[in-house]
RNA sequence: GGAUCGGUAGUUCAGUUGGUUAGAAUGCCGCCCUGUCACGGCGGAGGUCGCGGGUUCGAGUCCCGUCCGGUCCGCCA
């Protein structure tokens, strides 16, 4: 037996006792005939103290950093304790110990606050792995899982696994491709999610199913995105958008309750698509902070009946040539910015003209303490103008109104960025702090201009709202004239579609799905996909449908994304056991890699680079 | 595909205007130490300044290219 208890169990209780413990030799403390080791297991920490008995073995086999013991020993009382760790008030007096493996000088410490940089801890990602702080996310993410499944289960959801080599349907993200040996020249995809699969488990009557599974996506990376992730998956037969929306805000509550004992009572706000881009210049607005943006000019075509500030051009203009020129303007007031230094609001204006933000300008005005206005644009706009500015932005005495204008887009999400950012700078994003948030009503279709046609914005299984399913069977989705899309009946039409958002997050995402054929085929065709092209990507769905599919929706959950919040994180490598890097590499076991000849010649595939 | 920051001792970093033998901390090795827990004290070893080219009397430092890593834009139904 290599052990009788762990290295975080020991109490003053089991004084006397004698006990085996087994692990990693964190430190070692020599201390002139005595020596402390500190022994490290998933569990914790137990100091060990090796008295002089032991030195003569201590000296024909010294203890290294990370090295394997098991010992034996009697549990004592410690003279001096240490109220840092769970075991500190006890040690553990060694009458015994095997060295059951030596370790090579680790790269970096093996410690909470530890020397080494991501480089080399994801190289060496399994002695990372052994340190407290990654263990940690770890056990948080399978505290998610548990109560993700302890929550379905109770609601009768089963848990149904889909395959993972399926057939590549290049549609949105791209495909990760494998290549059939038995069938030369043909390939599965590996799937961006199990979509097809969970409708036709509702076909077949399965009507709550859930996994929480792996997804993939050949896409470039970021700290929030990784090609393979993992989803909670889930998909519910008869139902309508408010009966997900209740079954799935209980189980982040209950996953709030169970993992942070937060008890999340308040009601989930919701907002519509167009509300969010209106107020946040975002589809998933952080809302955890006020600063909402005034849109003081805007685009005729869009937000019917609110009025706008600026008059166009044609109607005279504002003198001010960077307004009358503008699409859009937009005003945020921040509390508390009349204070800026000149300085500080130089260096805001060199943020919003950074390539990644691509303004080119950011004017201010100053609501200073004393109740007077003054801008960076005095010479076009008076007095009475600018306290029209500060009222419809609701500004106070002693904050600063930023003001962007450009194009409608850029200049939506520069705000929404510029948002973030002052936000984060004055501390109002707390990762302490959650608040969630439904973003429903997204449009189903948008314009893609090169192709000159319409794409699902969420996927093309997504049923419109019920009230738009007339418009768009009896319209053609064609387009004459490409630059009045947006006077095409299609441009309206809203999606039984719906977004939970996290601190600014987006969590999860889901629709009521289209389950009648006529109105698949009508998407399908919307797509600009021909009836021969949809019967070979998808004609197993279609024909599924005239075998009874009942009406049905669900929703998938960015699992990592949603443990890595919970967890105070931007990234989510942290909560990945062994993430992929920057370029999709696996720097510890260098992966991907070539492969033998032998393996191009059984799959009959040869290769022919044409870069490098 | 693009932007941007970084690459110097095992590790994390500093390195001035281009100028003598490239430093610190930590880790590692040795000696000392019976109550430490970030132990302490003394001593020591450890460097192809990512790689290639260029400018220069002289390059860690400037220029060009390239590789690797981080962040972001595009992309991510």
């Amino acid at each position: 037996m290599y052990r009788t208890h762990t290295c975080g169990e020991l109490k003053l209780a089991d004084a006397g006792a004698t006990v085996k413990l087994a692990g990693w030799v964190q430190t070692v403390r020599k201390f002139g005939s005595i020596t402390f080791v500190d022994l490290r297991d998933r569990y914790g920490l137990t100091q060990l103290l090796f008295s002089e008995n032991l030195n003569t073995q201590l000296e024909q086999n010294p203890l290294g950093r990370e090295f394997v013991l098991t010992v034996t020993g009697e549990v004592r009382e410690r003279s001096s304790k240490n109220q840092n760790i769970a075991t500190g008030d006890i040690e553990v007096l060694v009458t015994n110990y095997t060295i059951l493996n030596k370790s090579a000088v680790p790269p970096f410490t093996i410690q909470d606050d530890t020397d080494g940089g991501d480089d080399i801890r994801m190289k060496y990602r399994f002695l990372d792995l052994r340190r407290a702080a990654v263990r940690k996310n770890l056990e948080l993410r399978y505290a998610v899982n548990r109560a993700a499944r302890n929550y379905l289960h109770q609601q009768n959801f089963i848990d149904v696994e889909t395959p993972f080599l399926i057939k590549s349907t290049p549609e949105g993200a791209r495909d990760f491709v494998v290549p059939s040996r038995m069938n030369p020249g043909q390939f599965y995809a590996l799937p961006q999610s199990p979509q097809t699969f969970k409708q036709l488990l509702m076909v077949s009557g399965y009507d709550r199913y859930y996994q929480i599974v792996k997804c993939f996506r050949d896409e470039d990376l970021r700290a929030d995105r990784q090609p393979e992730f993992t989803q909670i998956d889930c998909e519910m037969s008869f139902v309508e958008q408010e009966d997900i929306l209740q079954m799935f805000q209980g189980m982040v509550k209950y996953i709030f309750k169970e993992v942070k004992q937060i008890d999340y009572t308040e009601d989930i706000e919701r907002i519509t698509w167009e509300e969010a881009m209106w107020t946040y210049g975002n589809d998933k607005p952080d809302i955890r902070f006020d600063m909402q943006l005034t849109n003081l000019k805007f685009p005729a075509t869009t937000f019917l009946g609110r009025v706008q500030v600026f008059k166009n051009t044609e109607e005279g203009g504002t003198g001010f040539k960077v307004f009358d020129d503008a699409e859009t303007v937009l005003a945020m007031a921040l509390k508390g910015g009349a204070e800026f230094t000149r300085k500080q609001l130089d260096e805001l204006t060199a943020w919003v003209k950074r390539p990644q933000i691509g303004m080119s300008g950011l004017i201010y005005c100053r609501y200073n303490a004393d109740g007077s206005l003054k801008s960076s644009v005095d010479k076009f706009f008076d007095n009475e103008q600018l306290a029209e500015w500060a009222k419809l932005s609701h500004a106070q005495p002693g904050d600063i109104i930023f003001l962007l204008a450009g194009k409608e887009e850029r200049t939506r999400k520069a705000m929404s960025e510029l948002r973030l950012y002052l936000a984060g700078e004055a501390g109002l994003r707390k990762s302490s702090e959650f608040k969630l948030l439904w973003v429903t009503d997204f449009p189903l279709f948008e314009y893609d201009e090169d192709g000159n046609r319409w794409v699902a914005r969420h996927h093309p299984f997504t049923s419109p709202k019920p009230s738009d399913i007339s418009v768009m069977i009896s319209n053609d989705p064609a387009i004459d004239d490409a630059a009045k899309y947006l006077e095409h009946p299609y441009a309206g039409i809203k999606a039984n579609a719906y977004d939970m958002v996290l601190n600014g997050n987006e969590i999860g995402g889901g629709s009521i799905r289209i389950y009648q054929r006529d109105l698949q085929e009508k998407m399908f065709a919307a797509l600009a996909m021909s009836k021969e092209e949809a019967q070979h990507k998808f004609g197993f769905l279609l024909g599924a449908f005239e075998y009874g599919a009942p009406p049905h929706g669900g929703i998938a959950f960015g699992f990592d994304r949603l443990c890595a919040i919970l967890g105070g994180s931007e990234s989510i490598r942290d909560f990945i056991a062994f993430p992929k890097n920057n370029s999709g590499r696996d720097v510890m076991i260098d992966a991907p890699s070539i492969i033998d000849d032998k393996q191009f010649e059984e799959l009959q595939i040869k290769l022919n680079l044409t870069k490098n």
